[in-house]
DNA sequence: TTAATCCTTAGAGTTAACTCTAGGTCAAGC
DNA sequence: GCTTGACCTAGAGTTAACTCTAAGGATTAA
């Protein structure tokens, strides 16, 4: 089976070696294995457990909670109900954030032609009647 | 014209009044007024101003650039070129932000699925032969 | 008029998530 | 066999964005 060194994994995940041993050392990697001498031996499966953890990370989640699920994940059928909520939590935490990141894409936009028409204009006077400026 | 306390404005817009007076202390909020004894008066227009200013928060703009953005908004029509490039550049962070979140949400509904579909087995071995686990 | 409540500043403390350094071990290439 | 570079740990340092404390002045309500 093929085996990744730590600073390969660093490459392909786009992290530093730094943050893969501060991961291992908060918890998240207990699955990683070592050689004799005690070099971490990243496994294919290991690395897609990493894209989980980054897809929990890009959803806000902190390291103690992502540590959680680790744990959880370690302990078995037993902690499938847990997970699962945890994974309908998330999701109702992505769709919010989808949410309100479309209300500031509708924001952005609004000042794109703001400052647009202005700089047309060459002056920011024409918006002086408007209901939001800065 | 109506004018708010700092206390005011942090209720208004869920911020507290620590967080006001640091962005104050940041040089946000150069155009907030004072009282004789040099109370904080914010005027509606500041309120406006302070939700642009969370709308560039929420795109992960840091508070160094928000402050050049306003440092431009205090110099007048000469700067409406830069203001429109920065409003441009926020919108490409953005759709990028939605992008990721997008595939983000995807990988978590699969995830959803997994569990859901586990947890019915009682077991998660019936996901043994899957491309992608944790 | 006096107590409670609000406001002020300066500056210290907190937190999360890295990021790096020092001092040492190990492995691969010449 | 020796050098170079990758790896290891423990622990210190960094950064952004708050968050709070202390000490004191102003405003409001009874």
């Amino acid at each position: 089976m093929k085996t990744y060194s730590i600073s390969d994994v660093a490459k392909e995940l786009n992290l530093t070696v730094y943050t893969l041993r501060y991961y291992d050392k908060e918890g998240l990697l207990p699955f990683v294995e070592r050689t004799d001498s005690g070099r971490r031996l990243f496994k294919e499966n290991d690395i897609e457990a990493l894209k989980v953890i980054e897809c929990l990370k890009s959803t806000g989640m902190p390291i103690k909670e992502i540590k959680s699920f680790i744990d959880w994940c370690g302990d078995g059928d037993a902690t499938l109900q847990q997970r699962y909520n945890m994974f309908i939590e998330r999701k109702a935490t992505v769709e919010a954030q989808l949410a309100e990141l479309n209300k500031t894409m509708e924001v952005i936009e609004h000042k794109c032609w703001y400052y647009k028409t202005a700089l047309e204009a060459g002056t920011e006077d024409i918006h002086k009647d408007d209901k939001i400026e800065v």
